[in-house]
RNA sequence: CGGGAAUUAGCGCAGUUUGGUAGCGCGCUUCGUUCGGGACGAAGAGGCCGCAGGUUCAAAUCCUGUAUUCCCGACCA
């Protein structure tokens, strides 16, 4: 490609909107440009990359044996209204109506049409098991679009549905996959970690996501150097840890804490340390309110609660009004002794004695208050955050925090779309059963971005060469010389017969200028054709190498050639 | 959805306090000189100052709405 001739409208300042280093980098490098927030229209280079991982995605996925077909992005409201999705999605659907004033709306995930299209096409159990998937825009109207591409309103993803008779044949297909995303991820170059994550509220047994590191990632990640075990915040099972408690068979006494709501607060107030309170939160789950405790330097985990709880719609915290009802006192006084409702109480309070807790009346708390002497727990269970410096559940090192940026998910979703639409197979025996299904994604414009967050530096981007936009880059230092770009028109055409996918900078531009621009977009090598042009020495330079070396012209030739087929 | 900020040329911004009809840098066009890390000189083009009302002889500037965008938080199959 000539550069001349190519739409690469590169920028020499940073567009306001821009906050993290992928969104400036993309919009630097006129790969993408904003139309509205959260949407946006890729640029020829920007396409060039989208492109390429979506051929590794394909590629990868057909080779796990998955059938690729494409659904519409427009759908008809009655697959949704029938899953209760309709309902559930709420606002982050996008709906509309047709002029007959019928309901459509744009794909946000298209669990229900798989589901529809096995039940329409998918004739006899013998056609069992099958994964089938596509790779399409999707549309989710985020209340927060964030970031660029990474949290879009509008993305390209692939979707895939697995279909099987048995837990066993789930297995495998989830296996199939958790495979193919590990390869597609390590083409594309992504640092990435595999971790557990929560799928309690979605009814299936098992899911994990695929996470790359990054400290602008929007979800928490729990990991231990050691075992290599890794989770999702959320999920992350926490082991208690013991703490000092003041010693000896002592006797609940209220005290008087006069305006000490908060537990910094009281800390100040009483002298003694946070671990030595336990929270009381009162809760709305349902309808129905609950209480939760946990030790006071720790924070409740909302979604360890809501699936032990078994909370199907909301679980938010009770309002003010409310904890007034329940506890008879301002919020910051709540305590177990005497509460109506249920007491779930975090594992590790089990391992506390004689500790402080509200006591349900403005200004005061209660001290030296044991478990099952003075109160008793409707249920004790793992219901808080986990920490960095907790112990790793599995060997009991220290367990580190992380942001991560989330690319690929796996979910064993078991049968729930199934019995929502009445997908079921009659097997040999001529039993009918519900077909168990898994689903997995990975978000291919996320991945673009996530690739450059983990790939730049202070002059640009550095592309893999599996997803580069070109592979390299042929630099004629002066457009006016006819010697050097005759050289260069050479070099361009051997690499590209080839099969390199090569640039030539034929703009009329001084050096810098193609310099920094090569840079910005991240071309993996590049061979600049200057001074020594008539001796036949010219420059190589790889994108990451700090200094070019002077070669001959076949040597250079040869080694871009070689470097860009051992790097593919 | 709650809180904060912004909106002036393609991009980055000043001008708004104290009203007088718009400016800087980059980019763009033309000519010339240049040509190894975002050149220099000269001459240009480009703006209903987000939009709608109001106050005023006069509004980018003051007032009232409204839209859009970004940030922090909530939410995120």
């Amino acid at each position: 490609m000539r550069m001349s001739k190519l739409l690469m409208p590169t920028l020499r300042e940073v567009p306001a909107e821009a906050e993290i280093a992928s969104h400036k980098l993309m919009l630097r490098a006129g790969m993408i440009r904003k139309l509205a927030s959260g949407i946006y229209s890729y640029l020829p280079l920007g396409l060039r990359v989208e492109r390429k991982i979506e051929q590794i995605v394909r590629e990868e996925m057909d080779k796990a044996g998955a059938l690729e077909l494409l659904m519409p992005a427009l759908l008809p409201a009655e697959a949704y209204m029938q899953s209760g999705r309709w309902e559930i999605f709420g606002p982050s659907m996008f709906k509309m109506k047709d002029r007959y004033e019928r309901d459509f709306c744009l794909g946000p995930t298209h669990e229900e049409l798989f589901t529809q299209t096995a039940i329409d096409n998918i004739r006899s159990y013998k056609e069992y098991p099958m994964t089938m998937y596509q790779i399409q825009h999707k549309y989710r109207d985020e209340g927060r679009p964030r970031f660029g591409v990474i949290r879009s309103r509008e993305f390209v993803m692939k979707d895939a549905y697995s279909f099987d008779l048995s837990e066993e044949g789930l297995d495998r297909s989830y296996q199939a996959m958790y495979k193919a995303y590990c390869n597609v991820f390590n083409r594309l170059g992504l640092d990435f970690t595999i971790v557990d994550a929560d799928s309690g509220a979605m009814g299936g047994s098992g899911s994990q996501e695929f996470m790359v590191k990054s400290p602008v990632g929007e979800d928490g990640i729990a990991y231990c150097d050691d075992c290599g075990y890794a989770a999702n915040y959320e999920k992350a099972e926490c082991v208690p840890t013991e703490v000092e408690c003041p010693e000896g068979d002592l006797d609940m006494e209220m005290i008087h804490t006069p305006n000490a709501h908060t537990i910094e607060e009281l800390v100040e107030f009483m002298g003694a340390k946070p671990y030595n309170f336990v929270k009381t939160i009162i809760y709305k789950a349902d309808d129905k309110f609950i209480a939760a405790m946990v030790r006071g330097d720790r924070d409740v985990n909302e979604v360890k609660l809501k699936n032990l709880v078994g909370c199907v719609d909301d679980l938010e915290l009770a309002e003010p009004f409310e904890v007034k009802r329940i506890t008879n006192a301002e919020v910051g006084f709540a305590g177990p002794v005497g509460l109506q409702i249920p007491v779930y109480v975090d594992k590790e309070v089990e391992l506390m004695k004689n500790f402080i807790v509200g006591a349900n009346q403005t200004d005061m708390h209660y001290k030296n208050v044991n478990i099952g002497k003075d109160f008793t727990p409707f249920m004790i269970a793992d219901i808080r955050v986990i920490c960095p410096g907790d112990k790793c559940p599995r060997c009991g090192k220290e367990i580190k925090a992380a942001q991560g940026i989330e690319v690929g998910h796996i979910f064993k979703l078991g049968t729930k779309y199934s019995k929502a639409l009445g997908l079921k197979a009659q097997t040999e025996t001529g039993e009918e059963k519900d077909v168990i299904m898994g689903c997995y994604g990975i978000g291919v414009t996320r991945c673009l971005a996530a690739s450059i967050e983990q790939n730049n530096d202070e002059n640009g981007i550095i592309w893999p060469v599996a997803i580069a936009p070109y592979e390299a880059v042929v630099v004629p230092v002066n457009a006016k010389s006819e010697e050097q770009t005759a050289l260069a028109e050479e070099i361009y055409k051997e690499l590209s017969d080839a099969g390199i996918e090569a640039l030539i900078d034929d703009r009329n531009e001084r050096p810098g200028v193609k310099f920094k621009d090569s840079d910005l977009i991240g071309i993996p090598v590049r061979i600049v054709v200057g001074k020594k042009c008539g001796e036949g020495i010219v420059e190589y330079k790889e994108r990451t190498a700090a200094e070019a070396v002077e070669k001959t012209v076949s040597q250079a030739v040869k080694d871009v050639i070689s470097f860009i087929k051992s790097n593919k």
